[in-house]
DNA sequence: GTTAATTTGTCAAGCGATTGCCAAAATGTG
DNA sequence: CACATTTTGGCAATCGCTTGACAAATTAAC
């Protein structure tokens, strides 16, 4: 056995274990367009990342080669060195949720036409799990977008100094965070209110870990006042139908003729819970519902509700997270990054939940 | 100088390393925990990974040097000499579709419950950026789940051909699909219709690249003709709410008493058309969905519709998926990854959008 | 025609894991 | 106590790509 004999048989055993297993013709590499094109791998490395960095003739050479193999890059590979990975994290609370799902379109489309690619994961509204799943896709990604996180202050900045981090719908400082400004849509929503002659209305409040549901009590509260509306708190509650179909009961003990739900999910669950009861909406009880989610105009009556630019904000969370990476290495965009040039604002959709206030 | 010594002089040398940007204190590796347990980095990788290959005390030592140092693998580096990157990507047609998402959930639960990451990415219901999509996540995953594909036949065993994927509403030789049962939910349907009097009713097609939408069409045809019902074809049409509302005034000229819809979305679409219009349903029209999506049951009057597994179909194309992966490697779990254990029917959900045919 | 400046492409060292092969250490056997 | 086994751990190559440094080739300048 020659020592050539040798090589070629080291080189047989070091194939990736019969990789041709039961389907996968090989990727090409550029190695394979190297030797197509009679150049070496950086050279094709350069064709292929910086144009006009090597001759144009043997530029076209290898992508020609490369167009023939169906040369795909192996982000993978490309990570390793790079650290970049051209890859967006999005944790979700529940992807249940249609909020949500709005939410990720937004992002999703977004990332896509920056030529990234959108991980996303679910922590069922536990905190233990989110901080976990965060800590899975935290290698793999880029950048990390929080949707209604539930973990603490402090984990979340644990993340934020790991990786670029933006999380919507949760104020903390020194943190990214989108928001959208409530007041428009919770002013016009208690005018529209007090308009109908109704003084006494409650807050059918979310989970207690959702710094959003606090927030929009808080403006609520502090709107009311100013207008001289009696606010009631009942809650907290789970945020979804069945959140909102328990609550009835207490909604109607509280003898409120008006109710502003935490979100849209509860209050159409307190809804169909009222019609289910004989309880008139809006003959005897205003509902009105928080972000507009899809099939908030189904319902009977149709919902009124203070819309949220939802998708507009997982675009917007994207452009962020883009920015922060971008500064990181290019040093480029001067960090002005947080000048919003959207504005992130709510309105009251009226429809028709809501209604003169019963006596 | 004791070797005690030397392992915490290491353990000090090994901290933050100022390759801190903006922001990232630097991930550990295993060269990080060999270094601190004084041992090599492929032991290290060992005691991760082969519990049980070595000495069960310097394992431990490896144990608490990785949680002191807060070592995450990098799944990007393993993906590398593995080849499994532990992602699958999910390519949809249209997330903002609710049945996608409802699959979605399905899919992202299971896929985390097996330690498995998901992507995804839309095509937006064009089969060229289907194909360009698939080809883009195709290197950074094991597999692939397209739902609803728009692409060709060819496209998609191409792709089958190089990556584990598996196809929802869709059949193809050869290929993993996962179908619901059309049979039992649509002779129900049809059977309910016929009960309540109609004798000619019509399909709301979906888009012509859509396999779904023709499997639908197909399979009512079928029924209605062994039921001695006449069927018109209404479209195609697009599979949105708009898409359904388009479609009324031909509705109303085909003079049918009976509409079952391509989808839920445009179900609902027709049914609020039919409402502006003061076209009473059920009393002239009655209409039937397909999918039961979120927000069916919400809309007055409730949408009838021919139920489908939607999430329990992407739980299920990520199992088979796996198993296909698992076969790959393992050889272990013998080819019959097919045998369903889970049955994918379908069945009609009476609510109040079908009541007796007007003559 | 010689030297200086510029282009173009190759070398080789990583990035963070995994793994076959082998040597040293520990254990068992007669 | 010498020798055969089994454990345990390290070496080094590899996955596919990027990139700083440098040499060869080409072009420009004098």
């Amino acid at each position: 056995m020659t020592s050539e004999d040798a090589a070629t048989q080291a080189d047989v055993l070091a194939q990736p274990q019969s990789r041709a297993g039961r389907n996968g013709r090989q990727a090409a590499t550029i190695y394979d367009i190297a030797k197509l094109a009679g150049v070496s791998p950086s050279t094709v490395s350069r064709a292929l990342n910086k144009p006009g960095r090597i001759n144009i003739k043997t530029e076209e050479r290898i992508h020609a080669a490369a167009k023939q193999l169906k040369y795909r890059l192996n982000p993978m590979a490309r990570a390793l060195p790079t650290g970049r990975t051209n890859t967006l994290g999005m944790l979700l609370a529940d992807i249940t949720n249609p909020v949500f799902s709005t939410v990720v379109r937004g992002a999703q489309r977004e990332a896509a036409e920056r030529g990234f690619t959108l991980i996303i994961a679910e922590s069922q509204e536990s905190g233990q799990r989110e901080v976990l799943s965060a800590g899975n896709v935290l290698p793999s990604v880029d950048g990390i977008i929080l949707v209604g996180a539930r973990m603490s202050d402090e984990e979340i900045k644990d993340f934020a100094e790991q990786k670029p981090l933006v999380v919507i719908n949760r104020f903390l400082p020194d943190v990214e965070t989108i928001i959208p400004d409530l007041d428009p849509g919770i002013d016009q929503a208690l005018a529209h209110l007090a308009d109908l002659g109704h003084t006494s209305i409650a807050f059918l409040a979310g989970p207690t870990n959702s710094w959003m549901s606090g927030a929009r009590s808080e403006a609520l509260r502090k709107h009311s006042e100013r207008r001289g509306l009696t606010l009631t708190e009942i809650g907290p509650g789970v945020p979804t139908l069945d959140g909102g179909r328990a609550a009835f009961p207490r909604v109607v003990a509280s003898g409120v003729t008006a109710v502003v739900a935490y979100n849209d999910l509860m209050a159409i669950g307190l809804l169909r819970a009222a019609q289910e009861a004989d309880y008139l909406v809006p003959g005897r009880l205003s509902i009105v519902g928080f972000d507009d989610i899809f099939g908030s105009d189904f319902t009977s009556p149709p919902l009124t509700t203070v819309r949220t630019p939802l998708a507009l904000m997982g675009e917007l969370a994207v452009r962020r997270i883009l920015a922060m990476v971008g500064s990181r290495s290019d040093g480029d965009s001067p960090s002005g990054a947080s000048s919003d040039l959207v504005n992130l604002t709510t309105e009251l959709i009226i429809r028709r939940s809501s209604g003169r206030a019963a006596r």
